[in-house]
DNA sequence: CAACACTAGTTGGACTTCCGAGTTTCTGTC
DNA sequence: GACAGAAACTCGGAAGTCCAACTAGTGTTG
C-alpha cells in the first residue's frame, strides 16, 4: 500500500501550478481528475494486496460479491456486465476464472437458451465471506478519511455519475 | 461518455444497503471505494475519446505533459516513473511508443550512462497543446462539480495520498 | 583496488481489458 | 409462418500493466 519510493512533495499540487503558470484551462478538474486516478490506484493496490491469498483480483471479487448479493446466487451474464460496468468479453473472461477456481458454475437459462447464468456455489459464498473481512480489515486504503468524509465523497462522485448516465439519478 | 446501457438506480446505493444487511463492516468505506473505481472508468473514458484523435492514450498524455513541464524538456525514464507512479516497465513501454510517434526521444544522460532521458521535440509540445485543449473543453467529464467541490474533492483524496506514503503532507 | 551491493533500464511472460467479428437464439412484423 | 433485426455470449487480436530476471554501470568498503 505503501509507496516504495516516495516524492518529497505533492505532485499534483505542483502539476496545477505549472498548468496555470501555462495558461491551460480547467486547473480545478485536473487536479480532481489526476486525484481520482492516483486514488483509484492506491485503492486498488490496497485491496489487491488484501485479496492475494484468496487468488482474487478486485474484478473478480466484485463479481463474487454481485452473485452472492443476489436473490439466486445466480446472475445472466450481461446483467453482471451491467451492474459492473464492464464489457461482455470481460465479463466471459472473469467467469472463465471463477469457474476455474470452482467457485462458480455456468447454468443454462430457465427460458432463453441464448443466455447463460453464472452461479455461486458454497465454496464462492465461503471465500467471499473470508476475502470481505480480509478487504474490510484494511479500510479499503481509506483510514485516513472518516465517515462524514466517506459519505461526502460518495455524494460528490454520485453527480459525476448521473452526469455521466449511469443512472437516472 | 455516456453509459450505452443505464440502470434503473443507483448500484452502489443499492450494495452499500446489502453490505449492511449482510453485516459486513466498513459499508462507508466500500461505498467511498467503489464510487471511486466508477469515477476513474468515467473520466478515463471521457479523456481517452477526446484524445482518440492523436492517437495518445491518458498515460501517453500524461507523460507528454510531464515533460512539457519539465525544466529542459526532458527526464531521466525513472523520475518519469516516480512522479507518475508507474512501474519501470510501464515507463519503457509508453516512451517506446511516444518515440514511434516521433513526439520524443531517448538521449544519453551527460554523465549517468545507465540512465536515459526522455526529450520531447517541437512536434510533442505541439500535440501536447492540441491535446490538452481538447481534454479542457470536456472538463475531465466533471462538468457536474463546480470548482469549489472539485477543489474538496481533492483536499479529502490529498489525505489519502498522504497516508498511502506518496509524499510528506 | 577488488569484491559486493545497489541503481537504471530493458526483455519476456502472465494477466486484464477492450474492440471487432461471428454464432446461436429470440422477437416483431408482414 | 418467414425473415430481418436485435440480443447474448464467445473467440481472436491489440494494447496496457505488472512481475521476475537480466545487463550494464555506479558506489562503497574493507
Amino acid at each position: 500500500m505503501s509507496n516504495p519510493r516516495p516524492l518529497g512533495f505533492d505532485a499534483i499540487a505542483e502539476a496545477r501550478r505549472q498548468w496555470e503558470a501555462h495558461g491551460w484551462d480547467a486547473p480545478a478538474a485536473m487536479a480532481a481528475t489526476t486525484s481520482i486516478m492516483r486514488a483509484q490506484q492506491i485503492i486498488l493496490a490496497t485491496a489487491e494486496e488484501a485479496l492475494r491469498p484468496f487468488d482474487l483480483t478486485f474484478a473478480r471479487y466484485e463479481a463474487l460479491v454481485l452473485l452472492a448479493f443476489s436473490r439466486n446466487g445466480s446472475l445472466p451474464l450481461g446483467k453482471m456486465g451491467d451492474r459492473l460496468m464492464l464489457h461482455p468479453t470481460s465479463v466471459t473472461n472473469i467467469v472463465d476464472r471463477l469457474e476455474q477456481q470452482g467457485l462458480v458454475h455456468r447454468v443454462a437459462h430457465p427460458t432463453d437458451r441464448r443466455t447463460k447464468l453464472a452461479e455461486i456455489n458454497e465454496d464462492g459464498r465461503r471465500i467471499v465471506d473470508k476475502a470481505t473481512e480480509a478487504v474490510s480489515a484494511t479500510g479499503f486504503g481509506m483510514g485516513a478519511l472518516d465517515d462524514a468524509e466517506l459519505n461526502r465523497l460518495t455524494a460528490m462522485l454520485r453527480k459525476l455519475r448521473v452526469a455521466a448516465g449511469d443512472f437516472p439519478g
